[in-house]
RNA sequence: GCGGGUAUGGCGAAAUUGGCAGACGCGCCAGACUUAGGAUCUGGUCCUUCGGGAUGGGGGUUCGAGUCCCUCUACCCGCACCA
């Protein structure tokens, strides 16, 4: 029987398909297993090779699992909403939605290609209503929530009202911004907008104004992790800082959980380390200075109390509360002076800058508690508003960015710590014994920390804080494609949220979704912003991360109109056992998430405390590019293009690198890379503007029309990623087309570790192909199947169980590339003893199913099966087939490997030992005399010192 | 600058805890079958002065190091004035 791929897979998606063979319940008896994927942005240029990699191996996991009995939940969906899928349509003049169904059919087809085995009944996206409705739900239980610092937990608003109805606030620890303090009569003395206002600093979900990442060109608010290198990352757009009143979210409220939890979660170190370098936790002080002439205090934080004598200036964020209240008439003008400076400057110049320090004299001065000396306060952009209090007391002896400051505008230094005993310790170090600081004199800097707080707070001006560099998650897009805010604002402008059963507010149809210059395009709506009652309705929308914030509690029970998710179902599901995805959402997407999980663990709705137990980064696929040099200069009216063997070193920037398509280019991906007569044509072809341009190689100058022959014009290959721009791209579909979906699947696992980037060459696919060909070939000749019904020898029932074993272990530990080579040798080594017996071919194509699901399946079929192979129990190792009677030991003398004995495989360390040094060849090498020492080492090897 | 990672044939890589370095595959070479081969099959394929030498360089621990420690180099990723 022929081998026909695209029958196969034809075939085998209609039997799934009419099986259900993926469909899981919400519930079941079975022990649950739930592998989850990232779920895709569908953009418009459809998935490249390098997007199913992780795919296949969570599928591979998923249906292995499946076979050894769980009940496995492993869904896919879209990540629909954002500003991708908006800035496509935009381009494209398409609405929104309809490219972004358009994307996901395409997606769909791709994905249905390489043979995943999701259920697509539990498909979400979150442009869905029935999706986002809960998302609007979920905002809107955040606004209605705030964190208590004591209790560790997110309670109801309600019931911060009444505390402070009954005692103010001073009482109360929660995760706030700033608020001043306030009585119980207050509380009761306060207009409703003025309470509405207090609320705000407590809600988990809140409005403030805040410097935001300004994107002109797009028109709305970035993230920080939207913008690179003071660029957008979405079409590279400059970036600016801009006051804004904006949504956010109180991440910080779940900072130190988001960090212990990390103990509980099995992800990569490099994974938790990035977490925690960005959740940034420090322990220092917060002291409060008195400004000389004022009633206002200064607060400052610092993780370094102990060099408080050595402050010789105070620095303000240039955008503090206080600069406006303490510049003196004197400074009054250079502080303006800078204030302007400050504002012009985009995050770009403040990047591409080599760091100068900046900053002005604001004319007053604070006082030194200990020593009442007065020291002058400053303003400077080194200093961040949105970290600690926005204010710091400088210590130039003991810090670099302080020191580089004093310097520049001639402030005294006070060398507070000496250091000469600790010859190698940086100015980083906490480490050194300290001068000129009082009662502090002698004492090591640790002790002196301790000390220096305990003076604090016994003086009422300062206390041990932690602090940490998050920030607060901003929320609001003013963008169309997202989610509409489930909040109204009355005539007062104090917000509400609307009530849960008029969820979801449905995004309305918007004709022309380019926004509007610092307005969100739905303000275009009058109707729909302006309610008959006089309110108004919030027109930013959410962005991206909000709707992939919990999308994987949804896949648990994604019809359910009553709740996210159904209490049984989440009870059933819990959480995800594997997430697989890209280290690109290390910090952003991974941090949402948890939050969110937290919340809501918090309020009950979910069983656990860490969304997702373990995770695993696939590495980037690579892609090879080729390019070729055209001389920035033409000659006489030409382009010249000139083979890369003619360019010395040195000589590059006399060129400009076009990028060629790589399948024009000969060799491509190695050092001789080149475009013959047939590449330079079709380039030609592609870019016509250089149809009249020089060729020129070693063998001569000639037209596209003359090349020919010999001429071989030497590209430039590179490693690189995969992008269009680069004209690299593969499609998926287009593997498949030619060497059917099982080859690229094995393919993809085959090209090394899931986690390590790697370089995508099509060149080498066909070892898988040959392989699955030659597998193939041991069950059918031309009349059908053909395989006998002997017994199998112990020595097939070893090889096979020998590979059952590898192949068990490697993929419960992610190793699938080593998965297919066993699956390679096994087959090898049957057919090296002309194998074809049912009794191990059998339990083989079971291996091989969770990998190569078509072809299996199939087989499986022809084995007279009627129901899929993909239920039937992966293959459990019988040890009895892998004992061993004899081991061949390598025999080292002094560590090197001299020879080998085939010793009995019972043996013990002593007969070992015995036999070993009875060997001609050891003999030999001792020449008579006693081993010094001899190692033995069962089952592994035997070392004789001489 | 800080933090993390990687480095093994011409190429992708393997070597679970320190124990036979280069499995498996690509490519290449030779042969067989063939009208033909981008099909299939078979064999070979690190260097070597045949002692041995080789896992980016140098040093160390050990009976034994790709694996552990120190150090240097190169590349990749993340963060970027975090007080």
């Amino acid at each position: 029987m022929e081998l026909n791929y695209a029958e196969i897979e034809a075939w085998c998606k209609q039997f799934w398909a009419d099986q259900q063979v993926y469909k899981v319940p919400n519930t079941s008896v079975k022990p649950k297993y739930y592998v989850l994927d990232m779920f895709p942005y569908p953009s418009g240029a459809g998935l490249h090779v390098g997007h199913p990699l992780g795919y296949i191996a969570s599928d591979i996991f998923a249906r292995y699992k499946r076979m050894q009995g769980h009940e496995v939940l492993h869904p896919m969906g879209f990540d629909s909403f954002g500003l991708p899928a908006e800035q496509y349509a935009i381009q494209r003049g398409i609405h929104p939605e309809k490219a972004t169904n358009e994307n996901i059919a395409r997606y769909r087809a791709q994905l249905d290609n390489i043979g995943f085995s999701y259920d697509w009944d539990r498909q979400v996206m979150t442009s869905d209503p029935s999706f986002y409705k809960w998302t609007q739900w979920i905002f809107r239980k955040l606004f209605l929530h705030w964190y208590d610092n004591t209790k560790m937990i997110a309670r109801p608003i309600e019931e911060l009202e009444s505390i402070f109805s009954a005692e103010g606030n001073k009482k109360i620890d929660a995760a706030q911004s700033s608020c001043p303090a306030f009585s119980s009569d207050e509380w009761h003395a306060y207009s409703p907008k003025e309470k509405s206002d207090i609320l705000m600093n407590y809600r988990l979900a809140y409005r403030k104004e805040a410097y935001v990442n300004w994107c002109e060109a797009l028109g709305t608010v970035l993230a920080n992790d939207e913008v690179k290198d003071g660029l957008s990352e979405r079409g590279g757009y400059p970036v600016e800082r801009k006051p804004m009143t904006q949504w956010f979210l109180r991440i910080t409220a779940y900072a130190q959980r988001l960090l212990d939890d990390l103990k509980d979660v099995e992800y990569s170190d490099s994974m938790k380390i990035m977490q925690s370098n960005w959740i940034g936790r420090s322990t220092g002080a917060q002291v409060f200075f008195d400004i000389d002439g004022h009633n206002e205090k200064l607060e400052i934080y610092t993780t370094r109390a102990d060099t408080i004598f050595g402050a010789t200036f105070m620095v303000l964020a240039p955008e503090h509360d206080l600069v406006s209240t303490i510049t003196t008439k004197d400074q009054k003008p250079s502080i303006d002076q800078y204030l302007v400076y400050v504002k012009s400057r985009s995050e770009v110049d403040r990047m591409s800058e080599v760091k100068e320090v900046t900053g002005a004299f604001t004319g007053a001065y604070a006082i030194n508690p200990f020593n009442d000396e007065k020291i002058p306060i400053w303003i400077g952009e080194y200093v961040l508003k949105d970290y600690g209090t926005g204010a710091i007391m400088a210590v130039p002896a003991d810090d670099a960015r302080d020191m580089a400051f004093a310097k520049k505008f001639s402030i005294p230094i006070v060398e507070i710590i000496d250091k000469s005993m600790y010859p190698g310790a940086t100015i980083e170090d906490k480490l050194g014994k300290m001068i000129n600081s009082d009662f502090l004199n002698g004492m090591e800097v640790l002790d002196a920390i301790e000390e220096i707080c305990v003076r604090l707070e016994q003086k009422g001006i300062g206390t041990k804080k932690i602090n940490f560099k998050m920030r607060d998650a901003n929320c609001s897009r003013q963008r169309y494609w997202g989610e509409p805010f489930p909040i109204i604002y009355d005539q007062d402008g104090i917000a509400h949220a609307m009530e849960e059963k008029d969820l979801p507010l449905v995004l309305p149809y918007l004709d022309d979704v380019k926004p509007v210059s610092g307005k969100a395009p739905l303000a275009k709506l009058h109707d729909w912003v302006n309610l008959p009652n006089g309110y108004t309705r919030e027109t930013d929308t959410m962005p991206g991360f909000a709707g992939s914030s919990w999308y994987f509690l949804r896949y648990m029970d994604p019809h359910n109109q009553e709740a996210f998710a159904g209490k049984e179902a989440i009870q059933y599901w819990q959480d995800v056992d594997l997430y697989v995805g890209g280290t690109e959402h290390a910090v952003g997407h991974l941090l949402y998430s948890r939050f969110w999980h937290k919340f809501l663990f918090d309020l009950g709705y979910t069983f656990s405390k860490e969304p997702y137990k373990r995770l695993l980064n696939q590495g980037m696929m690579q892609g090879i590019s080729e390019s070729i040099y055209l001389k920035k200069e033409k000659e006489n009216g030409k382009n010249v293009f000139v083979s890369r063997s003619m360019i010395s070193k040195g000589d590059e920037d006399r060129f400009i690198t076009l990028y060629v398509p790589i399948q024009y280019v000969q060799d491509y991906g190695s050092m001789k890379s080149y475009l013959d007569t047939e590449g330079i044509k079709k380039y030609i072809t592609y870019f016509p503007d250089y149809t009249d341009a020089i060729f020129r190689t070693d063998q001569g100058d000639f037209t596209a029309s003359q090349f020919s022959g010999e001429a071989k014009l030497y590209t430039q290959g590179e490693l690189a990623k995969i992008s269009k721009s680069l004209y690299n791209v593969i499609n998926p579909d287009d593997v498949v087309a030619e060497y059917g979906a099982d080859c690229l699947r094995l393919f993809e696992m085959f090209l090394g570790p899931l986690e390590q980037a790697k370089p995508w060459d099509t060149r080498s696919i066909d070892g898988v192909g040959k392989f699955l060909r030659r597998f193939w070939a041991s069950f059918f000749n031309e009349n059908g199947l053909s395989l006998s019904n002997e017994q199998a020898t112990d020595e097939e029932l070893k090889i096979l169980h020998k590979g059952i074993k590898k192949i068990t272990t490697d993929i419960e530990r992610y190793s699938f590339n080593t998965c297919v080579s066993q699956c390679m040798i096994m087959l090898n080594e049957l057919k090296a003893m002309n194998c074809n017996k049912r009794a191990i071919f059998e339990p083989m194509v079971k291996v091989l199913a969770p990998f190569a699901p078509f072809m299996s399946e199939f087989i499986w079929k022809e084995l007279g099966y009627k129901t899929s192979i993909h239920k039937a129990e992966f293959p459990l190792v019988d040890e009895k087939y892998l004992i061993e009677t004899s081991i061949t030991y390598p025999i080292s003398i002094n560590g090197k490997k001299r020879g080998t004995a085939d010793l009995p495989a019972n043996a013990t360390n002593q007969d070992l030992e015995k036999m070993a040094l009875e060997m001609e060849m050891v003999k030999k090498w001792l020449d008579g005399s006693a081993p010094k020492k001899v190692i033995v080492v069962q089952g592994r090897m035997i070392n004789i010192v001489i």
